[in-house]
DNA sequence: GCCAACGTTGGC
DNA sequence: GCCAACGTTGGC
């Protein structure tokens, strides 16, 4: 079992519209990063813990918790040409983007904003969302991170 | 709205 | 393979 962080904007899709989804279930369409595939493609697994971020936000941080609910398979917005996530250059026989389905959990107690979390830097080494300059919208967490996160919503 | 950081594209 | 130009991300 391991654990992800993962980035929306909550104007277009935050923790409050997952928790309202049919089933609470969201296929996370979009991911146009090689990067952020590759997490989903090899090492997701259905019951993988999620921290659901918001970004691009007043106040960006982690609102609550999420799981994993698929493997990886085909987004199907990459093949649509009216969508503004349509790839040309990806074939349905081989499909460059992938997404998992995503589960709600809960909200956390209260948001643990990013700044909190830089506050907490010296407990978050190698933590990449805190790490100048990210910009993937999925990243690993360990789960010594993630225990350490967890124990901030309570402190 | 600004801008730094980063990923991708494409000419060479 | 290099690298400049460009587009995007995302905090502020």
């Amino acid at each position: 079992m391991a654990y992800w962080l993962m980035k929306s904007e909550p104007d277009s899709f935050g923790i409050d519209d997952l928790k309202k989804r049919p089933r609470q279930t969201e296929p996370w369409d979009g991911v146009r990063n090689y990067q952020a595939r590759n997490f989903m493609r090899d090492r997701m697994k259905p019951g993988d813990g999620v921290l659901f971020y918001h970004s691009n936000c007043a106040a960006p941080g982690i609102y609550g918790l999420a799981e994993i609910a698929s493997n990886a398979y085909p987004d199907p917005t990459q093949f649509d040409p009216e969508h503004h996530h349509y790839d040309a250059g990806s074939k349905p026989e081989e499909p460059r983007w992938l997404l998992v389905d995503v589960r709600y959990e809960r909200h956390l107690k209260r948001p643990i904003l990013l700044s909190e979390l830089r506050e907490h830097a010296d407990e978050l080494v190698g933590f990449k969302l805190i790490a100048k300059g990210n910009r993937l919208s999925i990243l690993p967490v360990t789960p010594q991170h993630w225990r350490r996160i967890m124990a901030l919503e309570k402190a």
